[in-house]
DNA sequence: GTCGCTCAGATTGTGGACAATTCTATACAC
DNA sequence: GTGTATAGAATTGTCCACAATCTGAGCGAC
């Protein structure tokens, strides 16, 4: 019940403020309202659902300038996963990365950014599991879930893409010769340019308020 | 109801692995059971509780992996923020800092660890209310609610009040400079620190297991 | 002695009922 | 027209009862 109403909320079916009467939710779902009420507490909990007394519950909007924070998060998150990864990639473990990038390279060339979108993401997961950090995974799952819907912001600009697939090459470089500083670094200038293609696509489409 | 339990729990009114019965805390803490209920949802998915599906809660045992885990987590975030307090810090935030650090002087200079250990706690939510990153913050203090049970393996080994007090005065130092690439780094030294002297604390607690 | 079985007791999971609160629409005063 | 009061509808919060599940003790077969 939980994994079908974050699966609905996750994927956009309900749309970002609108509201979640239980009601509503124990017919669409079938299930009681008890349980309803537990996975929204559970929602709330982890950020995807805003709950206020006696006022029920929306689908939580993430502003701008959370999204903003949640990716300085992610990017302190990435760093240190990464490094960590550079101590413990096996010979296999580069192999999947060079032929997920491989994967990812033939998208940018077909140009389908959208494609590109979804294996970047498998391509950061395969390097958290590398470092093997439970705690930093989790977390950086949930960051994940909470700004899925900025995502198209970055990587729909304008040859994004292309410098995309270059830091990632970067990456796998620096992890492939073992260097945790470089791997860090790399990932760093990396989602430091994600955060700023964000900033700039929030500030063109929200120019200068008064 | 969730405040309640959640002060019980991270004060340590009931020990890691504890079972947590919903009939004994609804007479515990004067609440009905559904109230309780939901309570344990919200921290359970906190990182405070476990519950298994039929077999009800039990307080969170947090394993030696998973406090190191937690305190590379701590340790990437709170270099991220205190490059961020770096750039925001005002002349005021300086004055408060350093007010806190004599605070902390006296402290161990008169012996007392545990009152530091205090401090420095505040001491570094204090950095995180300058850097002002809402999602930054809510995460570190889950992390810490979490790790609390470790905290004294740390700050009791003989020396460290001293060195942790250096290095607390040299990120202030940083923070005074504006410099951000700086502050990151002395927080990273200060954590790395940390790190350092938990996980020889855990070996030494725990030898070889063969 | 140990394994497997059964059954009672303890505990959690869920649906329904009712109380408490908030929201909405209408009526009225100015 | 604007603002305020109020009744009724909509919705959430909580208690309770009962079903589903798990746990552990007792007992017998081997």
């Amino acid at each position: 019940m939980y994994r079908e109403l974050r699966e609905a909320i996750v994927s956009g079916r309900f749309q970002p403020n609108e509201r979640l009467v239980e009601a509503d939710l124990e017919r669409m779902l079938g299930a009681g309202r008890t349980t309803i009420r537990a996975a929204l507490v559970r929602l709330d909990q982890e950020g995807l659902v805003q709950r206020s007394p006696n006022r029920g519950a929306r689908v939580r909007l993430i502003s701008d300038r959370e999204a903003l924070e949640i990716e300085q998060v992610r990017a302190a998150l990435e760093q240190m996963v990464a490094r960590e990864a550079a101590y413990r990639a096996s010979a296999r473990d580069l192999v999947d990365l060079r032929s997920e990038l491989a994967r990812m390279r033939a998208h940018v060339e077909h140009g389908d950014p959208l494609g590109y979108s979804e294996l970047n993401a498998s391509f950061h997961q395969r390097i958290w599991a590398i470092a093997d950090n439970r705690v930093a995974t989790a977390l950086l799952a949930t960051l994940k879930s909470q700004s899925i819907r900025f995502q198209y912001r970055t990587i729909l600009q304008p040859g994004r893409p292309v410098r995309s697939l270059r830091e990632h090459e970067a990456i796998v470089e620096a992890l492939a010769a073992g260097d945790p500083d470089a791997s860090e670094a790399m990932m760093r200038t990396h989602l430091a340019h994600v955060i700023e293609t964000l900033r700039a696509a929030i500030e063109r489409q929200a120019p200068a308020v008064p």
